[in-house]
DNA sequence: TTGAAAGCGATACCAC
DNA sequence: GTGGTATCGCTTTCAA
């Protein structure tokens, strides 16, 4: 058997007091003598004692510490920065994050979802709006704090924050169309279901159409929206032979690789080919031209999921949507209406 | 009160058989009949009953399926992809990531470890050899699976996976130092403790002095590793009037950020400059030039931490250090020797 | 200021 | 096949 812990009974006999008075003393919970205060800690120390929370939670008919967050991946560095942000939140407020990765499946993220709730987690985050029916089933039940955050959505399961991806999408068509192009081409990663990049796609779809544009090719890789990606994609898609003025990219890691590949077929941007990205992404600042993007906050989003995760489970009254927005970065990989 | 669980012993009630037949359906032990199955199992979708796994664990006297992972921050993509690459074995194998951000903070690390062993987890893993003393000895204490990731360490905690990252500082410099260069720079990120981009550094610096070299400069910055910083830095540097020959950054990106400022000033590389980076990040696939740098296998120490974790775990007997490796890639960021 | 007893939700163990 | 009872480590409640 293992090293079997040592349990608030333990130093409670070895202070010589009852474990009531132990456990007072270590919630600092008021109600007993100094001198008592001293010999429990001082046992504590000796034995190395460290609570079994487990046991604490179960006695109390409470929740953990442990706040479920679901993201689609680490590889796309955006997601990584919302986690990020989320889980200095949380911590700085005596919680923990609890990693889910779901891989863009809708099906991982329900199995997920099962699990961590059987561990009385104390709310959940998760990316996207859409879920399956049991998830949101699930979800329900719990009567758990949920924040659906990335995708912006006005009616969501209990809480949000994110932006409205469509009209980021339609933005950015209408950008262009506005600055004359007319044949466009998109380039990003597929996915198993419908998600924001998705919803941005159909938004420059829309765009185009309205503008009476054609979106002559749309690329969607088996890949990671990473700068390969983005290099051999447009690879693909111009020796695919369709002659696209502009290319909107999943995101800016994939524009950058796209541009490199232009650049070594020796194309100019933006006068041979426009070149556009979304997410202003760190490496956007590094190069001698401003990438045409659409500027994110990413590390606010995670930051304000879990302000919002931490109000509901402090039982604090709030606002339950937020729109973070977006910006259109005019740029100069896009050539300018005449 | 919140929404009030459904229990066993309401599934149990409403089937019209005892919490333990109910318990033996669930865990498909066997010892009961076809039609008690059903009953049970009708039961636990109308109520949709979520086994509280607290209380298995509780009773079973086990430990969770959390394994704890820390690892500094998530804005360094490297060890974003280590953490993606223990979740995902670690999910295939029902286990669930507790995330823990130390910030390169040794104190922050000893603060988690403790929270998360009061949560009873299967297993910890951690990034870096150095731990508080405390930290060490609560590790120790719980008699649990360790791993200590990334910098590879002969005499472990328990076990550990990672390379030798002094070496990997030595072999950069004493191959810049073969091909002709003596006067070096180095530009990183400060931290507030000894890690593996210091022993790097140190080897570096190692190298030089052997070969008779000098490290005219070295800068620190505060900010993540990431390509502004490598640019600014790069600024800095250059500004301070040293006359360095050649730089070696803390890693691919802050060297990209570099190369782009050297540009930028219209200092030829490796003609006027030369550029070394450390990792062989993605950035570096699409760039025209071939980046000096040393490659590491992120994705493989991820891998293999979890590995080792699960079979720890598993209780099946194992090696228990892992030494994954670097390999130099000469590039073209530097000039070769006469 | 302290302590004894009940109970949280599941499982182990032993009767039937 | 099935069910009663003790139990895990701690907190809640009530009594002293």
């Amino acid at each position: 058997m293992k090293n079997k812990q040592v349990s608030l009974a333990e130093v409670a006999r070895a202070a010589g007091v009852s474990k009531m008075t132990a456990s007072r003393v270590l919630r600092d919970e008021g109600g007993f003598s100094e001198k008592t205060r001293t010999k429990v800690m001082a046992e504590v120390d000796r034995l190395g004692y460290l609570p079994n929370r487990l046991a604490t939670v179960f006695a109390g008919d409470q929740k953990t510490t442990f706040v479920g967050v679901s993201i689609p991946e680490l590889g796309n560095e955006i997601f990584a920065q919302v986690l990020e942000g989320i889980d200095r939140k949380l911590v700085a407020f005596g919680h923990q994050s609890v990693l889910g990765l779901t891989e863009h499946a809708l099906e991982n993220e329900e199995k997920w979802i099962e699990t961590v709730l059987s561990w009385q987690p104390a709310g959940l985050i998760v990316t996207g709006r859409s879920h399956t029916p049991r998830a949101v089933q699930m979800l329900r039940n719990s009567g758990l704090p949920v924040v659906e955050l990335w995708d912006f959505n006005s009616a969501p399961l209990d809480m949000c924050v994110g932006l409205n991806h469509f009209d980021s999408g339609y933005s950015m068509g209408r950008y262009l169309a506005t600055n004359g192009y007319r044949k466009f081409a998109y380039i990003g990663t597929s996915h198993h279901s419908a998600n924001a990049a998705s919803s941005r796609l159909a938004g420059y779809t829309k765009a185009i159409e309205d503008a009476g544009g054609t979106l002559i090719k749309q690329l969607q890789l088996r890949d990671a929206p990473g700068f390969y990606p983005g290099y051999y994609g447009t690879e693909q898609l111009l020796a695919s032979g369709e002659e696209a003025e502009v290319i909107f990219y999943q995101n800016d890691n994939m524009a950058v690789g796209g541009y490199e590949y232009c650049k070594k077929k020796g194309l100019s941007v933006p006068d041979d080919i426009g070149i556009a990205g979304w997410g202003d992404l760190p490496i956007a600042s590094i190069q001698p031209y401003r990438l045409t993007s659409i500027s994110v906050p990413h590390l606010k989003i995670g930051q304000q999921a879990a302000e919002l995760m931490l109000s509901r489970i402090a039982g604090q009254p709030m606002v339950s949507t937020k729109d973070v927005g977006f910006r259109l970065i005019p740029g100069t990989t896009v050539q300018k209406a005449p």
